[in-house]
DNA sequence: ACTATTCATGACCTATCGGTCTTGAATGCC
DNA sequence: GGCATTCAAGACCGATAGGTCATGAATAGT
């Protein structure tokens, strides 16, 4: 009745799954597993995100995805604007073109502070905060040696972990 | 970014342009002439809500739409249930199936209260108040005369009303 | 009875959203 | 170089929302 789009909603989360790069990459299989979003459409909107700058990919063998900053830098509603897009226009409750500031609906003003409310819960609330509920307290990074290049050996400290949690 | 549907807010404004039907009938395309919504749409609209009991119909020469009640009594909760059905669930702000009380998403506690902020600006606001709006000032009823029938010669006092106010 | 008016009903169309599938390109390991 | 892994990119599909159109049924006036 009141919510943001499905796919939105998909993006926080999967977000939510994801550390900055130099603590390792998050392949979109394993965001997939831990949110249960499909798969391929999950893949489908970490590469529309992508062009927005909040993240950064790598391809190939321990690839994956991971954030442009720290987890506790990047709010909500970096995220909304990152999937929808800046919204143009004023948001009207009843979806009406036709009002605006001058020619106000009968929900306007009272909207016009409930939103800012929203709009507050958004900006303050960040990545960090989503972390734990979409991954369920499992690690889900690919761990990295400080040069850079993975390192397999502690691949299997991760699986191993993975285990454990599981 | 975050509204009712457009189906929803057309429900709400072409509902602010009726009256009770003692007060007389407006026809579909009236409504449409002061509202903008297609008539086409406005009529299937008007019909998916006719079941709800908030509104009246009547066909034929000198027919249309009427409240079923005084427009300071329906809400705009009301209509949105009429149209959108009652929620089953609990919304989430993110859309998320898996997000309960005892599952809480990140934005839950918060989305809750501001949930409750906004039903009751739904609740608290009547199409009393969105009448207004919706018809810019005009007087859209069929006149009628007592006995139930439409009485032609005040028709003519109508026509000239929407003359002096257009 | 006949005609004009107006809602009732359902078929149909189009765009968008959510979702799948295939092919190609980059990366890492042997 | 060859192979496995993983993201990139785009074609494609089904369901739904928004919207149009044609036909039928009720009402009022003649």
């Amino acid at each position: 009745m009141l919510s943001l789009s499905q796919t939105t909603g998909y993006a926080i989360l999967a977000l939510g799954c994801l550390q900055e790069s130099k603590c390792g990459w998050v392949k979109s299989a394993e965001i997939a597993r831990y949110t249960g979003i499909p798969v391929a459409y999950l893949s489908k909107i970490l590469h529309q995100i992508g062009h927005s700058g909040l993240i950064t990919t790598r391809r190939g063998t321990y690839g994956g995805f991971a954030l442009s900053r720290p987890a506790s830098r990047i709010s909500l509603y970096d995220v909304i604007v990152a999937v929808e897009g800046p919204q143009e226009r004023p948001s009207c409750l009843l979806g009406l073109s036709e009002c605006s500031d001058e020619n106000p609906c009968p929900a306007h003003t009272l909207w016009k502070t409930e939103r800012g409310r929203i709009e507050q819960l958004w900006q303050n609330t960040k990545l960090s905060d989503v972390a734990e509920f979409a991954r369920g307290g499992v690690c889900l990074t690919e761990a990295r040696c400080a040069c850079g290049r993975s390192m397999r050996s502690r691949i299997g400290v991760h699986r191993q972990h993975e285990k454990e949690t599981a």
